[in-house]
DNA sequence: TTGAAAGCGCTAACAC
DNA sequence: GTGTTAGCGCTTTCAA
């Protein structure tokens, strides 16, 4: 056993060995150092012979660059950021899936950052980025490092490149990666209308979110272009959770006629406020139509199951992981992708009686 | 602007400034790098007064320790991996989320590492973690680097401090975190016992799976204490996806006479079948109950609400990587713990007509 | 309690 | 196409 590794404390595995380094690799092969980098992140630049005695090497001896080192000297990190507003949610689980297998390919490993509604932990990672402690950042809260949601506040000095997934940040000069939320409430609500629904209430999502904002206008785009007139009683407070589309489910119950059909801009007060309707004798959808907005995993085993907007959430986080990939390549990119959405018929919707 | 940072390509924020490091903090507060250093590391070794000019500097600079070159001087690297089956299972995120907030209050960052069944995949996080590229791990997956779930295979040669959560790795050397499968499972069974079933079916998981080894170990258990015949006819196979459910679900309504209680291993499956059986006019539960396991979100949203198992999932993901925490501070950590699980009650089981 | 200085493992500039 | 070598920014030993 290398005695000096020892005192040093490098790494070692069970058998006593530490793992091995550039060097181990470099004397087994009998080529320099910078030849078997050269082989790694260049292979074009190294005799064949060369890179099949480096690659029969590493083989060998197991080795695996240190990416500390590597990130030291080259000045890259590797690592990409991820910004959630809230792990948990399970909105999420798919986009990230799509971010991680993207990067993966690439060879970025990627930090979950969940906000978890801490200022304390935001200004953590607004200072480790700023830093230049990751390659860059995917943020899916929608608002940048030391603003609000609203603009509001001094952007931090960020030099990595951004990109904004799903919910868009206005006024930030950098990709946007998301859907055509105005496009999608519209073909929701024309396909309600389509079916002779004439009274169509809405649950919206939180006032000041950009989603609720496209949502909404889609929704009244629907309705003028069908000369129906707008009436603010039908709009009913919300914030995409389960527990908002019960109460909205109570409020409507309360009220003397109701509406035909209701828009949820989210599946889960979709599903909150079928519950609710029908906990009260109230049938989905003989009665009241009820359609969402998102297609989470639920919404085909809702019952009844739910016709909704169908966002394809893999694809978003691949697309946003691209976008981000080609910026720090200095590859020409798209400053704003919008992937298609489907109207997804199931049960909850069906014409008026 | 500095001409050799320019050069060397340093980081640098909008206003041209490249990134504070540890020099440009002792200038400013007028002491070592050594001393700022231990100010950060071992504050009660650092005079008050060198601390709190330190502390300014850090401040007014804006100074966040390189990763890097902290890692490869210190040889370690403040990242844990946490190795998933599957990201997009939505039971994961809130297990996930009481990982990372552990995690980031103890200084670590999490990788996350998505096997989405690619062997490739797996070879690649092996060798990462066997080269120390990681403090240490939280497997998900049910098994060793380099083994089958069985236990076939030589594990591989890692020296950093591995955990095992949810499902536990029998034969392996490492601390179990998860709950009593076979008690919980148990548990649900003898409540259907309690209210009067007398057949109970049983839609299993995968047969290699530990979970559904001890699941049905419970399930046999209550069916022993209360002197109920085992039929293996009530046995259905599964897979805990929602799909497995719906084929249970057709299984049984092309039988004779219906089992008068359904125990699923899981929620997804519990829904599939549940919707399954109300499509085919079996209501539920007064015609047949059907339990679920795990708690997912939408077991509450369910129609009818989902009787379950419920995992604290959340303090799952806390006490693994507080058992891992513990483990790299060379701290004595329990090498078994099992969280409490709770019967909820809910709408999808009655008692029999 | 503090400072000087070595060196972690790698990449890239430079020389040949 | 290949080797030599400086140095990325930090922690830690050693000496004072």
């Amino acid at each position: 056993m290398d005695d000096v590794a020892a005192r040093k404390g490098r790494s070692k595995n069970r058998a006593g060995e530490r793992a091995a380094r550039i060097q181990d690799v470099a004397r087994l092969a009998e080529v320099s150092t910078a030849t078997v980098s050269r082989a790694l992140a260049t292979p074009e630049r190294v005799s064949k012979e060369a890179r099949a005695r480096v690659l029969a090497a590493i083989a060998r001896t197991g080795y695996v660059p240190n990416p500390a080192a590597r990130s030291l000297r080259s000045q890259k990190t590797n690592m990409i950021l991820v910004v959630l507003p809230d792990l948990a949610n399970t909105f999420f689980s798919k986009i990230l899936h799509g971010i991680e297998e993207t990067l993966f390919a690439a060879g970025y490993g990627m930090i979950i950052s969940d906000l978890d509604g801490s200022p304390a932990k935001e200004a953590h990672f607004a200072a480790f980025t700023a830093a230049g402690r990751v390659d860059g950042a995917i943020l899916l809260n929608g608002h940048l490092f030391g603003q609000s949601r609203d603009g509001k506040g001094k952007p931090a000095n960020i030099t990595v490149p951004l990109v904004a997934l799903c919910e868009a940040i206005p006024g930030a000069d950098i990709p946007q990666i998301g859907i055509d939320n105005r496009a999608a409430a519209r073909k929701m609500t024309e396909f309600l209308v389509s079916l002779g629904h004439k009274r169509i209430a809405y649950v919206s999502g939180p006032a000041a979110n950009v989603l609720e904002k496209e949502r909404f206008r889609g929704y009244r785009d629907a309705l003028r272009a069908a000369n129906l007139p707008f009436e603010q009683d039908l709009v009913i407070p919300g914030d995409y959770t389960l527990e908002t589309g019960v109460a909205a489910g109570r409020q409507l119950i309360a009220r003397a006629n109701l509406p035909t059909a209701v828009f949820c801009t989210s599946d889960e007060m979709a599903i909150g406020l079928i519950r609710t309707l029908t906990l009260a004798g109230v049938n989905v959808p003989t009665e009241v139509s009820v359609a969402g907005f998102d297609d989470i995993e639920f919404a085909a085993a809702a019952e009844p199951a739910l016709t909704t907007i169908h966002q394809p959430r893999r694809e978003l986080g691949q697309a946003a992981a691209k976008v981000l990939i080609d910026l720090l390549n200095g590859r020409p990119s798209a400053d704003r992708i919008l992937l298609e959405t489907a109207l997804v018929k199931r049960d909850s919707v069906a014409p008026p009686r």
